[in-house]
RNA sequence: GGGCGUAUAGCUCAGCUGGUUAGAGCGCACGCUUCACACGCGUGAGGUCACAGGUUCGAGUCCUGUUACGCCCACCA
């Protein structure tokens, strides 16, 4: 089609996007080819269009095996987005596009991941308030105009909590949306789903209580990983370990005939919750003891001396304290060993009272013990720390200084206070067996494969269960409750369960199946569940969230098992792991076909980017201000797939440029009259259009392999090479200068080419591409075919050429015709004269072969030589002499 | 302690199944008002491909070992 150099349409109207959103405007409409071409503004006016467009609605009438369906992570909305963020949604997105292009109906919705502590820290901040769940509702509560840090938390009741909770989080999933529409993340909003919500509780109450129906999940009152702070148990998966200063210090126990044995230890304030000793059952010093027992300083309890392989030999005296329960060691051998329980942390991080003589407590000498222990009760860990040691040294008990060491410790991941381990109630998720697990591990296709190394890893280090349980406000409740006996006593372990008709339930307001509400909390009534779900037990659900397991049956069936999750490696181990094993329980299937891992965003000194250093352009709305959307886009694309990436202006600002540089050369392109329709009768042309096929051929395949950058970067050289070479080569021929035949072989190039490497770029510059499509295309080019490696080899072939005979377009010719420019124009350059010198006399020498390449060139390189004689001379290698005309 | 990854020009990185003188961009130097682009164009100088062995006619690429960095996992006395 010839190209408009203005809008050919008058019943048009002006721009729709600064008139604000009128309705969908027809594609006819074709824009005009500005004057001088600006990046400027194209992501306001393509983000209103493709919203009042709907160019990424999924169409639903599409089945299963037209559809490609992607599981992106919800981003939790506690927190700020950074540059990591749109890089990695970037990533995925420019897969999205490349699969829409490519004729697979896109199911791309977006989560919000609104569960978990994160939201409650950030409310509690933000508020200053906090949720004290034995308060009534106040329907007129507002928290305060502002808020200092120094204010004392103002205590709500949960449901005014949950309700600022919901306040918050809403506001902070516009400005979430804001920013991935900026950065043209081609999702389909009328999608968006919740973690938390109606639909989302459904899909956790239900597969919960289909898991509790199979005893896959189950109630247990066992040691828990506890954080102080947040007074809520931890997952395993939420551990992380930090070397934090400790000290060993060496306790005297008494052996059985009165003589010391010495322990080191570093948490010497448990030492009342000593239960035992251990050493290794090989040790010799200790052999004689197993099975006898010891004192306990300051309290003198008798411990049994037992023996066990996890006891280190080399470390500190060899024999250690078991207390219940200082880590997860003690934990094991309090299972294994079978040892008495003496818990003294409470959930506070306190110690709490115990009267020492009574059952459990005994001690040689009860009132001494009671003497010791009341200056510990009600301490903090640290405060009872540096009080017992006092009474060891006083007592002669300790040898010795504190040696100070800097151990590991574990933390809940965004903790500021070790973990304790303490008992409680807790709902746990069986794990299927490893076997199991490493198989799903393999039928999962990884991008990169090794990451899959990072899931086996952690199968094969599990232990124990997946406590799924918080002792939170915000959330997913249980649905279930607990039935009280006549005397008041609750049966923890007897829970109530909830039909799934009636789901989502919240037992803290529902009474519980065949109870009436006014036996809450009543002897012979009943209580509800107080917590709620961990939030990866609702977020492993997403797949099933997104493809509306529950309240969509028909939607399920076209998108699930979905096609992709990217993800980051650093949740492999919590998100990626707990799909699996929920799509295994619920559907005995993967929850997906592929698995696209990406790396951290990085800082220049490799350390992991970080939010602190709230800098102007570390805030992505800045950098698409600075670079464009597709500048930020170029530099996310430009990382590998699950390689780290350096956070680097640089890289946008060349993103930026070449955005600029494609409006530039399609704009003279266009302005030749370029077509896609027409013999390519040029060798020079055909040769070009041949590489193009061999770039799209690249192209494809590392997309298909989740390889954006890959793609990017041939997409990429193959442009510049384009721009620099042939474009020069074609020009004159192009506005006319060899004849007709000539000109129309190379409109119809330029028009392919131009067609095609926009539809490259797509994926990734989605704005600047469309911008160009709508000066001469109909459509959005984001809705058009992948481009056709095959038929782009056909018109190179050209209408004369049969292709089965063979003769195929020789892609050299613009590889030499290009070499023999560079040649001439190395020989102005070096003569510091203009590349519009006049050239006298070229001789090329060459071998036989590539002169003849050049002879089908010869007009076009010397035209954009402007070199008037091109003599040739066979040898061995290209020289070129090159006589240049006189200066002025 | 176990595992994974990375190491190529001053910087950021390509280099896929081993094949002629190792590539790009940025930065640097020197030029150019060339009718798409000075947000541009041209040209150039920069590398013992971490180190040591080995396989091979041939190794940046494969094997073994070493070092450095990053990450994951591991029983915190």
């Amino acid at each position: 089609m010839a190209v408009p150099t203005s809008c050919e349409h008058e019943t048009a109207p002006g721009n729709p996007f600064r008139e604000g959103r009128a309705g969908p405007v027809p594609w006819y409409v074709v824009s005009t080819i500005p004057e001088r071409p600006s990046v400027e503004g194209l992501e306001d006016k393509w983000r209103a269009r493709w919203a009042a467009d709907g160019t990424y609605r999924f169409d639903r009438t599409k089945t299963r095996d037209h559809v490609f369906s992607i599981d992106a992570p919800p981003p939790t909305v506690s927190g700020t987005l950074h540059p990591g963020h749109v890089c990695s949604y970037t990533q995925t997105d420019t897969i999205a596009r490349y699969q829409r292009m490519r004729g697979r109906e896109v199911f791309y919705p977006m989560g919000w991941d609104d569960n978990g502590l994160n939201v409650e820290r950030r409310v509690q901040l933000l508020t200053g308030t906090r949720c004290d769940p034995s308060l009534p509702y106040d329907s007129d509560f507002r928290p305060p105009e502002k808020v200092s840090k120094k204010d004392k938390p103002i205590p709500v009741s949960r449901p005014n909590f949950i309700e600022l909770c919901a306040e918050v989080v809403e506001q902070l999933e516009q400005s979430y949306f804001d920013l991935w529409s900026d950065v043209g993340l081609s999702v389909d909003w009328e999608h968006n789903y919740r973690t938390v919500g109606p639909e989302a509780t459904r899909a956790s109450q239900r597969s919960f209580l289909r898991l509790v129906r199979r005893d896959l999940a189950y109630r247990s009152e066992a040691p828990t990983l506890w954080d102080v702070d947040f007074c809520s148990a931890v997952a395993q998966a939420e551990l992380q370990d930090r070397e934090i200063p400790g000290a060993y210090h060496k306790l005297r126990f008494e052996r059985p005939g009165g003589e010391p044995l010495w322990v080191d230890t570093t948490r010497p304030e448990l030492l009342p919750a000593c239960v035992a000793l251990v050493a290794h059952p090989d040790d010799e010093r200790y052999r004689p003891l197993f099975g006898r027992t010891a004192r306990t300083p300051l309290f003198r309890v008798e411990v049994p001396i037992v023996a066990h392989g996890l006891a280190a030999p080399d470390k500190g005296t060899g024999i250690a304290m078991i207390c219940t329960f200082g880590d997860t060691t003690d934990v094991t051998w309090w299972r294994e060993l079978d040892l008495d329980l003496r818990p003294v942390v409470q959930r506070d991080g306190r110690l709490r009272p115990v009267t020492w003589g009574e059952p459990g407590w005994e001690s040689a000498d009860p009132a001494l013990a009671q003497r010791h222990y009341d200056r510990l009760a009600g301490q903090t860990v640290k405060q009872a720390q540096a009080r017992i040691v006092e009474q060891l040294a006083g007592s002669g008990d300790m040898q010795g200084e504190p040696r100070p060491v800097t151990h590991p410790v574990k933390f809940w991941e965004n903790g500021t206070r070790p973990l304790e381990i303490v008992t409680s109630n807790q709902w746990l998720i069986r794990y299927p067996d490893k076997e199991a697990m490493l198989t799903r591990g393999k039928e999962l296709a990884w991008w990169p494969d090794f990451m899959r190394v990072r899931y086996e890893n952690w199968v094969n280090g599990l232990q124990g269960d997946w406590n799924i349980t918080r002792q939170r406000f915000y959330g997913v409740p249980f649905p279930a409750w607990y039935p009280v006996d006549a005397e008041g006593r609750v049966d923890h372990l007897s829970p109530i369960l909830a039909d799934e008709e009636a789901l989502p339930v919240d037992p803290t307001t529902q009474a519980a199946p065949g109870y009436a509400d006014d036996q809450r909390n009543q002897p012979g009534g009943f209580v509800a569940d107080p917590d709620v779900m961990d939030t990866w037990a609702t977020s492993s659900l997403s797949p099933q969230i997104a493809t509306g397991w529950v309240d969509d049956p028909d939607l399920f069936g076209r998108t699930f098992p979905m096609d992709l999750r990217p993800q980051a490696h650093d949740i492999i181990r919590t998100w990626l792991f707990y799909t699996v094993v929920r799509s295994h329980y619920e559907h005995d299937v993967l929850p997906w076909v592929n698995a696209a891992i990406s790396g951290f965003i990085v800082d220049p000194d490799r350390k992991k980017l970080s939010k602190s250093a709230s800098n102007a352009p570390d805030d992505p709305v800045h950098l698409i201000e600075r670079y464009g959307a597709d500048g930020v886009r170029y530099w996310a694309a430009s990382g590998r797939p699950g390689m780290d990436v350096a956070f680097d202006e640089k890289q946008l600002k060349i993103g930026r440029k070449l955005a600029i540089k494609l409006l530039n050369a399609s704009k003279f392109a266009l302005g030749l009259e370029s077509t896609t329709t027409g013999p390519v009768t040029d060798p020079l042309d055909r040769s070009m259009l041949a590489a193009l096929g061999d770039v799209v051929d690249e192209s494809t395949l590392a997309f298909d392999r989740f390889d954006y950058a890959r793609a990017l970067e041939r997409t990429e050289t193959a442009f510049w090479s384009f721009c620099d070479d042939y474009l020069e080569l074609v020009k004159n021929r192009a506005y006319g200068a060899a004849g007709e035949a000539g000109q129309a072989s190379a409109r119809t190039a330029l028009g392919l080419a131009l067609q095609t490497q926009l539809k490259l770029f797509a994926p990734i510059l989605p704005f600047v591409t469309e911008e160009v499509w709508s000066w001469w295309q109909e459509g959005s080019i984001h809705r058009s075919a992948w481009p056709d490696a095959a038929a782009l080899r056909v018109a190179a072939a050209g209408p004369d050429v049969d292709a089965a005979d063979g003769d195929d377009p020789d892609a050299s010719v613009l590889t030499v015709a290009a070499e023999v420019l560079g040649a001439v124009r190395k020989a102005k350059s070096e003569a510091r004269r203009s590349m519009r010198t006049e050239v006298v006399r070229a001789t090329v020498t060459d071998t036989p072969d590539r002169l003849a390449l050049l002879a089908l060139a010869a007009d076009d390189v010397r035209s954009a030589g402007r070199v008037a004689e091109l003599v040739t001379v066979e040898g061995d290698a290209l020289a070129v002499a090159v006589e240049l005309a006189p200066e002025p």
